[in-house]
DNA sequence: GGACAAGTGGAAGCACCCGTCCACTTGTCT
DNA sequence: AGACAAGTGGACGGGTGCTTCCACTTGTCC
């Protein structure tokens, strides 16, 4: 992102430099896994033992720290679609992932809204997704032939059931860990070919890219009272 | 709430208080509806024409501003599930049921997360949401009795219905404002009964309250990057 | 119409967080 | 070892929102 044609991140950093910035990212993972994506800046700083300025001068904005600290988190994002391709039982492959990638929002509050968003400005981020993204139309497209989910399926409606295991996720906390489960439980349940009654229609894609990119300025979102 | 035995919210008020009572209630509810529970209560005493003192003499903290004004919004939450209890066909009362309450969310983006909170010193607020969950349960019983709705669909599994719901509300926003309806297709053929494979167990009914009751302090939750 | 309680509004003090800027420190290269 | 570029940290100015407080206004009642 900030070098100018290296394969890796910190190339022409000098040494302490790149040693911080590495510390820098070690700590927005943690304190992004636990407290979400919008921890002071300042308490990353403080956990990687660096100034507030070090922090902004690597990562100039919240979204290109976030980035780089989810970057190997969304190449496991990706290897899962993979992996599920892989898998000889369409239904059953389709089912493990969406299983394996809900667990990954769930252990990891700033991962459970990564995935609801898009980061244009991250190209080898949004890249995994791309991939991803590849791998589960397929996955789709095998699960769907083999007579197991539901023929009116859409790859739109992965995103949006990771928006709802989302909400499930920040409303429910720490007070039920696994209600989680139960849920996506419900989900696969419905994209079963069986119970295929007629469903509205999915939004377009353009729709869950806008909706994705969320508004760019200022801004926030629930939020409880008193 | 702030009057001694009235049953009516304002009484003992001098009528211009009450009529500037009146108008931040109302000016609340457009807020809410519009920006969701956290709007400045600066933004929402401007648009009731008072200042922000009138504003927490009248309600001291955001909770109690919130319980009145949805007072009117939650009762009409618990004669929708009186109606679908007089629906004769008991699937098609539940079905009704939960969409009309996810539209009652998607309606207001303040309600969207109010059904996904509870607000324990708001009395008839409370028990009007204590109505309503009697009421659905009886519902949920009726609907079991026909056959129609899952022998293991617990009442936990509404909140969570709806905590799912606000996710996908809240992250799409007006990009795609009629996704929910696709979304709560999946939900209701998930709770059908011919599609009963073994779910996780709910969560337990205290486990979903003190999800509900959120921490009471100081406290954020989602939010966008950049 | 006068007196007093009830009610009002908005300025002031506080807390939080953002993002910048610059005097100082540290690595690196010769 | 010296010199210079690279890097650092944290103080600072700016913005937002919460909540309190009190000098002033306005209804109400006699």
């Amino acid at each position: 992102m900030s070098s100018p044609t290296a394969p890796h991140a910190g190339a022409g950093l000098r040494v302490d430099a790149e040693r911080n910035r590495q510390r820098i990212v070690a700590a927005a993972r943690e304190a992004f896994a636990e407290h979400g994506l919008d921890v002071p800046m300042e308490d990353i700083a403080r956990r990687a033992g660096v100034g507030v300025g070090t922090l902004y001068r690597r990562y100039p904005t919240r979204a290109d720290l976030v980035a780089a600290a989810f970057e190997a988190k969304m190449s496991a994002y990706a290897d899962a679609a993979r992996q599920a391709l892989a898998d000889p039982d369409p239904w059953h492959g389709f089912c493990v992932y969406v299983e394996t990638i809900c667990a990954m929002q769930a252990g990891d509050r700033g991962f459970t809204t990564v995935l609801t968003m898009t980061f244009p400005t991250a190209k080898q981020f949004e890249a995994s997704r791309d991939h991803a993204f590849a791998d589960f139309t397929a996955l789709i497209g095998r699960a769907k032939a083999a007579g197991r989910l539901r023929a009116d399926f859409s790859t739109e409606d992965l995103p949006m059931f990771l928006m709802a295991n989302a909400g499930v996720l920040t409303s429910i906390g720490d007070a039920a860990p696994d209600a989680w489960r139960r849920f996506v439980g419900y989900l696969l349940q419905a994209c079963a070919a069986q119970s295929a009654q007629p469903l509205p229609d999915p939004p377009a894609p353009r729709q869950m890219y806008r909706a994705m990119l969320r508004a760019t300025g200022r801004q926030r979102q629930q939020r409880a009272g008193r």
